[in-house]
DNA sequence: ACACATGGACTACAACTGTAATCAACAAAG
DNA sequence: CTTTGTTGATTACAGTTGTAGTCCATGTGT
């Protein structure tokens, strides 16, 4: 046995599309091209063929309403990023989110309200493990 | 003017061998290919492609040493982390690295440890901030 | 019914990647 | 000196990615 459904690897571009649909959908390739064009400034032809790639990748399905189809998307954002944060930071800063932070920090892009989400969470977390 | 240094792209496998020439610098080609043994189990002739382009890309820099090379990094791991960290969280959480350090709180990845170097870093970030 | 528009499927194609093998030049060994 | 090994340079080659164009079947207007 094997093969598992292994990491289904999501280019950038292809990103972008998956994120306009978990915004919202289901949709449609024209409703995911209109409000990729706010954006990006891909021609529609672009952004079928980055349907065609995740649907074949099976990170999005679909379902045919007549003519069209009506796209959705397979795996939860909260899901992706979680794995892809994890990933990241262990590639990067061999695991501790605290090196990532501080580099955050020291660059100024915490604000004061940063400041007390963070805070916030700690609490959170401390009451979760006492 | 334009064509100011424009980020260059560095690939998964090439990142592996900036990895270790950050750990120490300069070194052989044999050096980084046995240092990258330990981890990662790729043939030596692949090891000497990926110097070469990175050497091309101008992440790395190297100065000949009778018949070798001596590698070395032309960028700052921390300048490198902190672009990368910036464009993932721009990304992926929109910004905002709260959500982020939330996704690792709720997934048990974060250690008392961690914590206590949160609090740490916040306490200094807020004398730095008064 | 028929011509045209439109949506997805298939095709295109160069650059980048992962993963090496071959080549050429020089150094080491005998 | 000549053979051999080693080192970077060049070449290979398939898969992925960005970015579309072309084809074909079906829906639409007349």
């Amino acid at each position: 046995m094997s093969k598992m459904s292994d990491k289904p690897e999501i280019s950038n571009a292809e990103f972008e599309v998956l994120d306009v649909l978990w915004d919202s959908h289901p949709a449609t390739s024209n409703e995911v091209i209109s409000r990729l064009n706010d954006k990006k400034d891909w021609h529609e032809k672009t952004v079928k063929t980055l349907l065609g790639r995740l649907v074949k990748k099976e990170v999005l399905g679909f379902e045919k309403q007549q003519r069209q189809y009506l796209y959705y998307p397979l795996i939860a954002r909260e899901d992706y990023t979680k794995k892809e944060t994890a990933s990241f930071v262990s590639r990067l800063f061999k695991g501790k989110i605290t090196p990532m932070i501080a580099g955050f920090a020291n660059q100024n892009s915490l604000s004061k309200q940063d400041i007390s989400e963070l805070k916030a969470l700690i609490k959170e977390w401390e009451q979760n493990n006492d």
